[in-house]
DNA sequence: GCAAACCCTGTAGTCGCTACAAGGTCAAGT
DNA sequence: ACTTGACCTTGTAGCGACTACAGGGTTTGC
């Protein structure tokens, strides 16, 4: 099976597969005399394993954690439940900090209904006026503490 | 004020000053005989309209665009609410997607309690099944469609 | 014998910063 | 006058997880 293939039957991008290779997350495959290279049905679950992984939105760095788990299968596995566990709280800040936001974007809509002019559009009013230190509907919605602003979302 | 002074006053580090000013983002400032960048009020202003447009997760592209309207302000204001209308539905989205991740999370989680060898890990074995195509617990938790996978989260 | 579809390597771009390195400037203390 | 330290400057490279070429080689079918 050539790399064509194999994106093919995983639905991955070809130039993601030799990257995931390059990361070495992936097992340097054989290669025809030419050079191309040439997978079997083991790297294919291999990237299967990694695409899953992917989809549960894990980093490359836990992904090469759990194969390295999945090679020396006689350790202890606490650290992979360590593991799904930070990568859960992870998760669940960022759909709290995610909810947040976006009920602070609402309140801000909310100040604009009618189609007018920019000079009138509660939206950018809102902005310019937060941007000179007074409270704003987006950042104290319910009579929170007005500012600091920063640390809404911690990544994006 | 000196760009230390600014990044003090406003919380935003001097290089992402510098950065926000290379993009185009905040107006050059003056400069003193020694070439050190002098900021007055109105860059102050500039730059927390810029740190709260971030703070509502607003790209760099976004913000330019807000910029520009606030400098002519006779357009109609259409643009702006449909700029907050699409990150309203972008982080709708993502939070939609997150809180499916955190499900198939604590679903996955669910496989494993007691600490033992990574052998018997119901984690491992789950992740190990579903690349080698069966149905699997983070992705068909209440007898979905086994497969595909990917596209479970967007963006991160 | 030639075109299309595939493959290769290597490099650079994305986004929003962050972290240097290598140097210049300025005020205070000795 | 000299030194220390805090500040400032530019430029470049790195992060993560890809994505998008450029510039070539190979294979397949007609
Ligand atoms: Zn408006
Ligand atoms: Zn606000
Ligand atoms: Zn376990
Ligand atoms: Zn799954």
């Amino acid at each position: 099976m050539l790399i064509g293939e194999l994106a093919r039957q995983t639905g991955c991008e070809v130039e993601t597969i030799r990257y995931y290779e390059r990361e070495g997350l992936l097992s340097a495959p054989q290669r025809s005399a030419s050079g191309y290279r040439r997978y079997n049905a083991e790297q294919l679950g291999e990237l299967n394993f990694i695409l899953h992984c992917r989809s549960l939105g894990m980093s490359l760095a836990d992904i090469r954690q759990l194969a390295a788990f999945k090679a020396d299968s006689s350790l202890a596995c606490d650290d992979i439940n360590q593991l799904i566990d930070q990568q859960i709280s992870k998760v669940h800040q960022q759909v709290e900090s995610l909810r947040l936001l976006e009920q602070q974007l609402l309140a801000l809509r909310d100040r604009c209904h009618d189609h007018h002019t920019v000079a009138e559009c509660g939206i950018l009013q809102t902005l310019v006026e937060a941007s000179e230190g007074e409270p704003c509907v987006c950042h104290t919605p319910f009579g929170q503490d007005p500012h600091p602003h920063h640390p809404s979302v911690e990544k994006q």
